[in-house]
Parts: structure tokens; sequence; C-alpha cells
DNA sequence: TCCTAAATAAGAATAATTACTATTTACCAC
DNA sequence: GTGGTAAATAGTAATTATTCTTATTTAGGA
């Protein structure tokens, strides 16, 4: 599961990335835990073998990480929170390049629970489903990152 | 759809709090708004006839709006980014108290496809399911918040 | 071994959110 | 209606997460 050094790599070089060794430190970290860690909890972490690592190298490695395709970011909204009033049940389509979001109706995706061997561990309140992906607008620019608004 | 401002100021009282002309300013932009809008679009569109509007009554009332269930937040992971190198296709349990989030497997939610018709708005890289809850050591302090780690 | 572009480290800048405090106001009791 | 009081507001400062800038180091190819 843990890709070695050699395999790690690869990916890089096959993407015209330069492998390091914060790199490498810094993958062990994220694939070595089922925690979803955050950028602080990676620093934390690796910064203790390298003592000069920078924040700047853990956001830096992630990017490069999911560019390459083995890690991704669970928090598609961490930049900034938001609201909805609609309280109908509904779920989302969202786009991965302008934010936009659209409502989802559709009943199948309410009715989704848990099989009951995953249930007794949490007390379920609730669950959502988002729909990633380009609105018309942004499928043509798919690949031409937005710059923050 | 659209709540009047009687009855907004009846689901204010019913929970202690009170009602003032900002709060249903900030609901009315919300909730006349098919955006999915954040604190600064609300505090922008509010702004113009409240001109001296804070960003801190913007958060504060829709910390009550949320509250009272009128109004929620999409956005449950803006605080901080979370990674996973775990590529396998899979769905997340998540504890809204801690924060702690569970790997989640299942086949039915990985083959959730839109609905052909909603299926031509969106060129669809992928969906994710979350189910929220509390996690077994949250469960008896689901009422107690906890502080920013 | 050398060159060069990319990565790193350190720190500054920005953006979103939260905290603090003086002032104002909603709402309750009279 | 008037007054008292706790809560809400506005304005500002502080904090946190992320991005940017720049000088230095280094990976990887020639
Ligand atoms: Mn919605
Ligand atoms: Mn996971
Ligand atoms: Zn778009
Ligand atoms: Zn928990």
């Amino acid at each position: 599961m843990l890709l070695t050094p050699e395999q790690l790599r690869r990916h890089f070089q096959e993407r015209g990335l330069k492998f390091t060794s914060q790199r490498y430190a810094i993958y062990r970290a994220l694939a070595g835990s089922t925690e979803h860690p955050s950028v602080e909890d990676l620093y934390s972490t690796v910064k203790a073998s390298y003592p000069t690592l920078s924040m700047n190298t853990v956001y830096n490695t992630l990017e490069s990480l999911k560019e390459i395709g083995i890690a991704s970011e669970i928090s598609l909204w961490h930049d900034k929170a938001r609201f909805d009033a609609n309280q109908a049940s509904h779920h989302h389509l969202v786009c991965l390049r302008c934010k936009k979001i659209e409502d989802l109706y559709d009943d199948t995706l309410d009715r989704l629970a848990l099989s009951p061997k995953a249930k007794h561990r949490y007390r379920i309140t609730g669950h959502r489903v988002e729909f990633h992906g380009y609105c018309s607008r942004c499928k043509p620019k798919m690949n031409k990152p937005q710059k923050r608004r």
C-alpha cells in the first residue's frame, strides 16, 4: 500500500516534479495515517525528523500529491463557509472551478442509509451527497484554475 | 416560503433570542438567494440598507438561524483542509463535534449517479457522501460544543 | 562536475473567523 | 409608558489558516 521511495520518485518524475526527502516524509506521514490529517498535523509529525521543515513545503507537497493523484483533499469547502436557507431535503452539485453550488433534488439520495453494521458506530444525524464537476460555463476552462474571489 | 417578520420573531423568541431588524434583513438576504451565499456576500447585500452593519452581526445571526433550524451551513469543512492518501473508492463518517473522520466502504454509495435529466448540466467528475453524527466518545456530550483545537 | 529550474525555508501578507468591549436596544416587569 | 437588564450590535483587535515573496539550496539532467 505504502509506496517505496523509488515508486514515489517515478510518480513525481513522470509529472516533471522533483523528488525530495521532505516529500517522501510528508507522503509517508499522510499515507501512514487513518486520521485524515490536516496540514498542521503533517507539519508537526514530519518536523520531528526535519527540524527545518516549513509549512510551505507541506502545502506544496500536498498540492503535488493531489496532482499526481495519490492523495486527495477531503474538504472541498475549507476556503469559506457557505449557507443555505433551503431546508427542504436536497443535495448539491458543485463546480470545482467557480465554486457555484446548485441544488439537486433526488429522493433516492435522500433515502440513503448506513449499512446496519456501520450504524452502531455513530449516532447519525444526517447525510449529504455532493456531486462534483464543472458547470457549463467552466467546462471549457477545466484546466485553467480560477483565482480566489 | 419566506417567513414574515412576525413568524421569524416567533422562532427567535421561542429560543429566548431577541429579534432585530438586522437579523430579519440578513435572513431575507439568505432566504431570497439561491446562490448559497458566503458571509461576505450577505454582508455586502445587507450593508446597502444597514450601513453600520458589522461582520460580527452577520456571523452571529447565522449562528442563531442555524440554532433555530431555518438555515444551515453547507460547508462542514471550511475550518481547515483535511487530506487522505486512501485512493480506494470510499466515503466518510464525520463527527460533528470532534471532527473525527472515519472511512466508510459501501458499494451502493460508490455507484450513485445523477438522474439523466440533471446529468447534462455539469460535467461530473465524482461524488462524495458524508454521513454526519456523533462518534461514540462524543455521543454523551452532543450539546457541549468543543473548543477549537 | 556544472547548470538551471524547481523546491525549500523563513518570514511577510492576506483572508476568514473569532474575541473583546463600549454602546445601544429588545423585551420584560412594573 | 418607564425603567432595568441582559443580549445584540458595531467597531476594532486578535487569531488562525492559507498564500505570497525572496533568498538559498538542491535534484536531476547535460
Ligand atoms: Mn441548497
Ligand atoms: Mn478516507
Ligand atoms: Zn463553474
Ligand atoms: Zn467525536
